[in-house]
DNA sequence: GCGACAG
DNA sequence: ATCTTGTCGC
């Protein structure tokens, strides 16, 4: 098990963000998508009894088949404050993920990776930490901006940071429905981000990835806090 | 100064 | 994230 420290307050959670940034690799493709395995993880919190859960599924690419699930849980250590979640959900999914028999492969995370205030979000931190190739896909826009893209399945329009950055991607996975958000986490180009998170989501909005943790850690949190 | 803000 | 019924549709 990896020790992880928790910060101690904002300020030096930030300190450690700004840090740890450095060591983001931004210049490889990654895994090409459709082959290999895929690994999503997600959390789910108890607050009321300062419990969190942390699920990962290993997925094989290229069928969208199940091949491994894990669970790890603990105690929540840090508040969820926009910017800071990664030290929110981390410890308990490196926990997860560290309880995998399998080599993840690509691993795909609820939030974002380069798009964040101080571009290193929950999928850079996650990388940095583990090696691993890693993509953040975010439900929601934080605090990008972005023109819709085109209606369709596969259109796609930059997201972009208050200083003009590009940070990620608005990518329509299904027709006619709401984008989701892909950002880069580490060593994996967000062409190859995009091209996976598609791949992952052939029938609903959210890739399938994040479905299986997402009913996974919820499952296991309910029958965790049971009783 | 105030509000907004991934999960 | 989480609190939550019925309801529309394949």
């Amino acid at each position: 098990m990896t020790l992880i420290r928790t910060p101690a307050d904002e300020t030096e959670a930030r300190a450690v963000q700004d840090d740890l940034r450095t060591r983001v690799v931004l210049d490889e493709p990654g895994p090409p998508p459709g082959a290999g395995l895929v690994t999503g993880v997600d959390v789910a919190y108890d607050d009321e009894r300062g419990v969190v859960v942390a699920a990962a599924v290993v997925l094989d690419a290229a069928t969208l088949d199940v091949v491994e699930e894990t669970t790890a849980s603990g105690r929540v250590a840090f508040p969820y404050v926009p910017g800071l979640l990664a030290f929110r959900e981390i410890p308990t999914v490196l926990a997860a993920l560290e309880s995998l028999e399998h080599g993840p492969g690509l691993v795909v995370c609820d939030g974002y990776g380069l798009a964040h205030p101080r571009r290193f979000g929950l999928a850079s931190h996650l990388g940095v930490l583990t090696g691993l190739p890693v993509i953040g896909v975010a439900k929601n826009p934080f605090t990008f901006a972005y023109d819709p893209p085109g209606g369709s399945r596969g259109d796609a329009s930059p997201l972009v940071a208050d200083d003009g950055a590009v940070v990620g991607r608005a990518l329509r996975t299904q027709d006619g429905v709401k984008p989701v958000f892909v950002s880069v986490g580490h060593r994996v180009s967000l062409d190859n981000a995009c091209a996976h998170t598609l791949a992952l989501s052939p029938d609903f909005r959210i890739p399938e990835s994040t479905r299986r943790a997402d009913a996974l850690c919820r499952r296991a949190l309910r029958e965790a806090t049971a009783g």
